[in-house]
DNA sequence: GCCGTTTTCGGCCCGACTGTTTTCAGTCG
């Protein structure tokens, strides 16, 4: 997959041009076709071979020639033309909070200016107050967005952000008088990764509100303080947006605010054609100006004739086309969920006992529990011998022979050696009801050598769910080299599920993937949490948010099922395959 | 640069905050 290679290419000629002083539109055009290819589940190298670039809406006759070009040779000449007049190295210094293009290519080439440390050193001389647009407070407005830069983290878990965002929710809530208040933007989608936090309310006093907000104790600095909407930057280097409207306007308002951008430049061009428009205050017949609603964000969609779009789907990746025609999946929730099929106990790297597994599992209204522990292929998780599995065996019926509450499965996530052997024999999986096999070791190796170890696992009669598929750590470690179609090929032919891991840097499979898998393969997902503690269960609302982002629903997702049916349906693969 | 159940040319979302500006451009959400 060079989808994201080629995204970002794409998306560097788009800033170039920007900086050149280019038509917008046609810099939109790059960015469009960028966020086209990040987004498409399918190899971008596979679509040029076919011929089938064009078919992506975004890419015609010109950008699909680029493309093609870059593929076969790894340059592009129109990028390399360009270069020559506008260097690569001025598109970080657009990355900079406050400086955008303009900026960049005024001090550029007024200053010559073409890096960081070279823009630090002209302020310290107080070059740039003296440029026409800018003044003293430009100049040190950018000697902040420096600052912030240097120590930005890049994005945040979202794992990391939520319990986040729930902490300044309730502050404002104890320290202002909030009529409404919900989080926004990517936060609200429950997308992987959150760049920053959004938060929308409405009060009885406006300016009240931004007071608190901007004198929170975690604020480091204001980025921007006005009277409907608010920045700032924590200590933590993690920015927060309010924004402030009217009780009328919530629903309009948390429409805009939940995003994404790209589905509201969709939404309001729709509206646009059926002579409505929208802002952040309503929606309003263009003829005649009436506002016709917003008090609620329903108003929005149900006037241009949509159903409600989940905010997890809102991506413009098809919704608003199915939301027209009322097609909307029924997305699976977290109610719907009735066990968790991969969690660990003390009896391999676990924290806790069986016992205060299921008890804690119960306590969420499951009806099932799997005991996955790692498997004695992977010592250093301490993973058990088919011996211990044995002793584990007596502790789990003890269990089920005492509760009724929930009834723990037992199971295992073997692991898939490098030879693509599971590290169990086959008369110790056939006695567990439950097992799960995964990647563990050797992440590195060649994309032929991981196909051939999935192949090999997937052919497994006894393996029902490979955990973890890719391996991807978020912001550490890439997915394995393995290619992602062929190991839906696998799994569709053999009919083993995929796990949709819930750790908040794992979210693996993720949501486009898993909307694939689903969509063109039909392969049956799980979504686990892998808990190693009582409290990780609690993720399962994660992995949830993914599968609802991947349009699944709740008969996609295996661990919807009751007991039976579940076991029923993960033993039809070894029933199958041995005869 | 892309696109088209009204178009193959003329559109391509809409508004807040900041700083510099005598009326708005730049940046961002
Ligand atoms: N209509 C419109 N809405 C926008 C635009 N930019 C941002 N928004 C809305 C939708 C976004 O989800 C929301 C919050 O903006 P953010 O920049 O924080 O983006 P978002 O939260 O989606 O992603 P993030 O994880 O923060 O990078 O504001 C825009 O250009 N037009
Ligand atoms: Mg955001
Ligand atoms: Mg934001
Ligand atoms: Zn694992």
């Amino acid at each position: 997959m060079r989808n994201i290679e080629v995204a970002q290419i794409l998306r560097e000629i788009g800033i170039l041009l920007e900086i050149k002083g280019e038509n917008r539109f046609r810099v939109l055009a790059y960015q469009e076709a960028a966020r086209k290819i990040e987004n498409w589940p399918e190899a971008v190298e596979t679509l040029a071979e076919e011929g089938k670039l064009r078919e992506i809406s975004g890419i015609g006759e010109g950008l699909s020639t680029k493309i093609e070009e870059y593929l076969r040779t790894g340059k592009i000449d129109f990028l390399e033309e360009l270069t020559k007049e506008i260097p690569r190295e001025l598109i970080r210094l657009t990355e900079i909070p406050g400086v955008g293009p303009k900026i960049v290519r005024q001090i550029y080439s007024e200053l010559g200016i073409v890096n960081i440390e070279q823009l630090e050193q002209a302020i310290q001389e107080h070059l740039l107050q003296n440029l026409p647009g800018l003044g003293i407070k430009s100049e040190e407005k950018i000697r902040k967005g420096i600052d912030i830069i240097k120590k930005s983290t890049g994005r945040m878990l979202l794992g990391d952000a939520l319990p986040l965002a729930e902490e300044v929710v309730i502050f404002l809530r104890e320290n202002t008088q909030i009529k409404k208040i919900s989080t926004a933007g990517s936060l609200r989608r429950m997308k992987e990764t959150i760049g920053d936090i959004d938060i929308l309310a409405s009060t009885v006093d406006a300016n009240r509100m931004m007071e608190a907000f901007i004198n929170l104790p975690m604020v480091k600095q204001i980025i921007a303080h006005g009277t409907t909407k608010s920045s700032i930057l924590t200590y933590e280097g993690v920015q927060i947006d309010l924004r402030v409207v009217d009780n009328q306007s919530f629903g309009a308002a948390l429409q805009y605010f939940t995003g994404s951008k790209e589905h509201n430049v969709k939404l309001r061009e729709y509206a646009l054609k059926k002579g409505y428009k929208i802002n952040e205050y309503g929606i309003y017949r263009i003829d005649d100006g009436e506002r016709r609603g917003g008090e609620k964000e329903e108003d929005i969609y149900q006037i241009l004739g949509m159903e409600w779009i989940p905010p997890e789907m809102r991506e413009d990746q098809g919704e608003i086309e199915a939301a027209l025609q009322k097609r909307l999946p029924i997305l699976v929730d977290v109610k719907d969920i009735q066990g968790d099929l991969h969690v660990h106990s003390d009896w391999s790297d676990g924290l806790v006992s069986i016992e205060e597994m299921a008890k804690a599992a119960a306590q969420k209204g499951y009806q099932y529990i799997a005991i996955c522990d790692h498997s004695q292929g992977l010592a250093v998780a301490s993973g058990l011998t088919p011996e211990q599995i044995q002793q584990r065996k007596k502790e789990i019926i003890h269990w089920n022979n005492n509760h009724a509450e929930i009834f723990v499965l037992e199971g295992i996530e073997a692991n898939i050696l490098s030879d693509g052997t599971i590290d169990l024999p086959d008369e110790v999986l056939v006695q567990l009801p439950i097992v799960v096999a995964g990647i563990h070791t050797g992440l590195g190796q060649a994309t032929e050598k991981i196909n051939q170890r999935l192949e090999k696992a997937f052919k497994n009669p006894y393996v029902q769910i490979i955990s973890h598929p890719t391996g991807r750590l978020i912001n550490k470690r890439d997915a394995t080299q393995g290619d992602l179609a062929l190991l839906f090929k696998y799994a569709q032919q053999t009919t083993t599920a995929l796990e949709m891991n819930a750790q908040p840097e794992r979210l693996d499979l993720k949501d486009i993937d898993a909307r694939q898998a689903s969509e063109k393969y039909q392969i049956k997902l799980v979504v686990s949490t892998d808990s190693h503690d009582t409290l990780s269960l609690n993720l399962m609302r994660l992995g949830v948010a993914q599968a609802r982002r991947a349009w699944l629903t709740k008969n996609d997702i295996l661990n919807t099922y009751d007991k039976d049916q579940l076991l029923q349906t993960l033993h039809k693969k070894r029933d199958r395959l041995i005869i």
